[in-house]
Formats: C-alpha cells, structure tokens, sequence
DNA sequence: CTTGACCTTCCAGTGGGTGGAACCCCTACA
DNA sequence: TGTAGGGGTTCCACCCACTGGAAGGTCAAG
C-alpha cells in the first residue's frame, strides 16, 4: 500500500502519516521507486494512532499504548494508569473550561451589544488589577 | 517601573511581557541603561491582557478588545461579538473533551487493572478500524 | 570590590501537525 | 511519443503562546 491508501483507510492525512514516520511511530518499507510501502501491521498501528489521538491521548501516551499493545505480558494495570492519568488531565481541562464560561456567559449576558460604548466586558477585563479577584475565578469551579 | 514590577504586579512572567512587547501588544519606554520602563498606562494594559487570556481569549482577540477598550466610540456589540464566539469555542470544546470523557470513563471503569494483560481499552484502540467507529465518538454529544 | 539580584538580547524548543515549493514517478490517452 | 493528471518525495517554514537557557550588561548593598 502507498501513502494515499493509508491515508484514506485509516482516516489520518498523508503528512501525518509522514510525521509519524519522522518521529519513530511508525516504521514502512521503502519500494525501488523510493515510496513508503505501508504493510497491514503499518495500517494497523496507524489506525490505532487515530483513535488514540481522537480520545485526546498525547503522542508520548500513544508512543506507551502502542509498546504495552506489542508486549503480551503487560498489565492492564499499566494501561488503565496511562488512561487515567489522561481522563483526569480532561477533567481538569474540562473545569477551567468551565469556569471561563461561568464568567464570560455571564459577562455576555450582563452586555447590552448596542451601539453604544458601555460595555460590562471591558469593564471586567480593565479592572481585574483594582478589584483584585485573583486566580480563584479560573482555578475554582 | 521596570519589568519585574510590573510583573509582580500583573501576574504575568517577565518572558511573557517582552514576548507581547515583540509582537507589539504593548510598548514600554526604555531608560538610558537599557531597561524597560513601563507607565502606569502599560501596567494596566498588561493587567487587561493577563485577564483576557485567563479566560482564553486569543491573543488576536486580545489585539481587537484592547483596541476597542480605547476606543470610546465603540459599539458594545462589537464587544460582545467577540466575546460570544469565544463563547462557543469554549462550548465546542467542552463539548469535545466531554465526548472523550464519556468514552474514556466507560474503558477505564471496564478495565481490571491488574497483572493480566486482557485490556479493554487497548480493545478499543486497536478495533477502531474493523468495527468502524467514525467520527461519531468523537463529534457526538 | 565582589556578590547577587536585576536587566538585556538572541536562539532554540514545546505539541502536533500544516502549507507550500520544487521535484520525481507512473499511467492513460491522443 | 508527448503530455496531462494524479500520485509520490524532500525540505523548510509556519501556527499558537509562550518558555528555557546562555552570555553578558547594570546596579545597590555589604
């Protein structure tokens, strides 16, 4: 298979799948002619890289999932830590989300969004030294 | 004021102020020795970005509200435009993170975490391209 | 006079690709 | 046989918003 038929049968652009190669992810043959020569295991593992990257996992993660994947005498301990860890990077990703809506939703609620220059949005971004509310609006919730 | 008042004072790293001087967000003064040297003006804007971002507005629309801060024949709608379609990047994301999430919680909790090497969530990553899961885990919910 | 805390510039790297230029290869068709 | 197109290849630069580090200048205190 070429690049292109990996490409579409996995999901992931062709310069991904060359950026994959770049960084050691994954390894194809060569053909005479010089093209990547993708091998089922190649797709495989490619396809695995898109749905692990879809769930948000980092490439270093993918880089872990794929070795544990390769290795029959791992421990689902090992890869349920790896999930974890990520699940609760998102949980944390989601909250601050979270918070910055609060506010904004808000902000933008209180904003007439007329013609007019009064505006309670600038107003909360340009006194946020005077009024001193800290970290604690994006850090809590 | 020199940088590491202003920093103090801001919140925002000494790196993070001479990055936005670069890329002309603001323009301190510069004394005979070299140093910068911030008006209390300057102070105020760097304050104004520092909350700005840590609500995840872009820098592009940090350009854009500072302008409009200083504009006083704004229109608030102006404002609140770029507030509200900031707004649903955040919804989106949450959106995204939350799809992950549901996905992600549900491996895990199947998952036994032990010695053994039959993992669920390795399942899943490697049957994504048989079972044919597009995007729908993903983009859904 | 030295120590240490400041400040300066510049260069490189982060993550995870993406865009584009300049070029090679292969097949189909006139 | 020429050419048009749709592959493929490399390499370099760019995205965002910083961050780290090296190498050096400046200043106040002891």
């Amino acid at each position: 298979m070429n690049i292109g038929d990996v490409a579409r049968m996995s999901g992931l652009p062709t310069k991904t799948i060359r950026y994959y190669e770049d960084i050691g992810l994954v390894s194809p043959l060569r053909s005479t002619n010089g093209y990547r020569t993708f091998r089922d295991s190649d797709l495989h593992k490619l396809a695995f890289l898109g749905r692990a990257r879809s769930l948000g996992f980092t490439i270093d993660d993918c880089r872990n999932l794929i070795a544990l994947y390769g290795d029959d005498t791992r421990a689902s301990a090992d890869v349920k830590k790896i999930a974890s860890e990520h699940l609760e990077r998102i949980d944390a990703k989601v909250d601050e989300l979270l918070a910055m809506k609060k506010t904004l939703s808000h902000l933008v609620h209180e904003c007439a969004g007329d013609h007019r220059p009064d505006c309670p949005i600038l107003e909360d971004l340009a006194t946020s030294l005077d009024e001193e509310t800290p970290k604690a609006t994006v850090a809590n919730l």
